[in-house]
DNA sequence: GTAGAATATTTAACGGAGTTAATTACTAAC
DNA sequence: GTTAGTAATTAACTCCGTTAAATATTCTAC
C-alpha cells in the first residue's frame, strides 16, 4: 500500500496519499459514527435509522412526495421505504394518505411530531460542530467546505458510470445539485423551492 | 435548521454552517459509498461487508491478534467478530490457530490471497484518488489533509465521555495516535510497528 | 493442589433492515 | 373493455448484529 512506485502520475508523494487516505477515512467515519448515528440515538429513544431519519427529514421538507420516491431517494427498494415508513408511521412522525389524482399512489406529510425530531436533531448538530468551529477561523471553514465539495464532485464524475449516482446530501439540499446531470429525476430536485426552512404540510 | 438566532456564538452565519452541514455529509458518504463500498463490492465477488474487510486488513498488519481484539477493533460483540472471521476464512482469507501461551485464545493470521486481497483494494483505492488529486495542487492536498485532521480531533475530543472513543482510523494508523489518551488499549496501539507494509505473518 | 472465580471463544436464539418475487389495486393504451 | 403497465404492499428469505448460555482454559486463594 505504501509501495514505491505505484505507477500513477508522482504529483503526490506515497506519505501524501497516505495521509489524505487515512484523514478522509477518519473524518467520514467520525461524522457518520459521531455526529449522525450517536446523535441520533441520543435525540430518539426508539432509535432510528440513519435512513429512516433522511426519510423523515425528506418528508418534513415536502408533504407531496409518495413511496417510490422517497424509496429512490434512499437508494433502497419499495419494501424497505414501505418497511420504514410503517416505523416512522407508527412513531406518529408521519402519515400517509391517499392520492386523490393517483389512487394506487400514497402520499407522505410529516406531524408536528415529526418535524420537531428533524429540527431538534439539527439544533443538535450544529451545537456539536461548535468546539470544530471554534478550531478554525472563518476563512478556513470556508475553505473546507469547498474543499469538501470539490473532493466529492471529483470523485463522483470519475465514478460516472451514469448509474445510480447521486450527491448523497440527504436533503442538505441546494438549488442547483451539482450532479444533477448525472442522476435526472433526484427526488432533491422536486423538493426545491421548500429549501432549508421546517415548512412541513398540513397538520393531521 | 436556517432559522436566525440559533443561539450559538455568531462567529459562522448560517449560510455558513449550513454548507458545513452539508458538505461534511455529502463528503463523508461519497467516501463511504463510492470510494469504499462500492469499491469493495468491485473487487470482492464474494462482497464482504465494510467491518469484515477492516478486519481482514488488519489480520494482515499482525497476525499476532486475538478474536477479542479484533472485537474491540471492529467496534463490535465477541460473536460477531467470530462469525466474521467465520466468513473469511471459509472464503481462505485468514486462518485461526490456537495460542501457545493461552489456550483458550485463538491468533489470527492472514493467507497471501487475503493480502492479495488487501493489496488490490488500496492500490484501486489510490487509483480512484487520482481525479481528486489531480483537482487540487500538491500544498492544498496537503493542507486538507490536515484540516479533516483537525476536524475529526475537535468533534472528537468534544464527545469524550470517555467511552469507546476511536479514531476509527480502520488500519489506516500512525505511529502516534491522536487519541489515544481516550482510548486506551486500542488494537491499532498494538499493531504499531509494522506500519503501512503488507507484512503478513506466516503462510499456511 | 484443588475449588471456585474469571476469561476467551463459540453456539443458540433472536431482531432489524435489506433483498427479490408475488399479490393487489388501480391507470393507461389501443 | 380487455390488456399491459405501474404503485404499493406482503411474503419468504438473507445477512449482520445483538444478548444469554455453554465450553474450555487459566488464575486466585486457601
Amino acid at each position: 500500500m505504501t509501495k514505491p512506485g505505484n505507477g500513477d502520475a508522482q504529483k503526490v508523494s506515497d506519505g501524501q496519499l497516505f495521509e489524505l487516505l487515512r484523514y478522509s477515512h477518519i473524518f467520514a467515519s467520525v461524522i457518520r459514527e459521531i455526529l449522525e448515528i450517536k446523535l441520533l440515538n441520543e435525540v430518539t429513544p426508539n432509535s432510528l435509522t440513519l435512513s429512516q431519519f433522511h426519510l423523515l427529514k425528506l418528508i418534513s421538507l415536502n408533504g407531496k412526495h409518495q413511496v417510490g420516491q422517497v424509496a429512490d431517494f434512499l437508494g433502497v427498494s419499495p419494501p424497505a421505504a414501505t418497511k420504514n415508513i410503517d416505523k416512522l408511521e407508527g412513531l406518529g412522525l408521519v402519515y400517509r394518505r391517499q392520492s386523490k389524482g393517483d389512487r394506487r399512489a400514497t402520499l407522505l406529510s410529516s406531524s408536528a411530531k415529526g418535524r420537531r425530531l428533524v429540527e431538534k436533531y439539527e439544533t443538535l448538530k450544529a451545537e456539536r460542530l461548535t468546539p470544530v468551529i471554534n478550531a478554525f477561523s472563518t476563512d478556513e471553514l470556508d475553505q473546507l467546505a469547498r474543499w469538501l465539495e470539490r473532493f466529492s464532485l471529483a470523485l463522483l464524475h470519475a465514478e460516472e458510470s451514469g448509474e445510480g449516482l447521486c450527491f448523497r446530501c440527504s436533503a442538505y439540499f441546494e438549488e442547483q445539485c451539482p450532479v444533477t446531470h448525472l442522476h435526472e429525476g433526484c427526488p432533491y430536485q422536486k423538493v426545491r423551492g421548500s429549501h432549508v426552512t421546517t415548512t412541513g404540510e398540513k397538520e393531521a
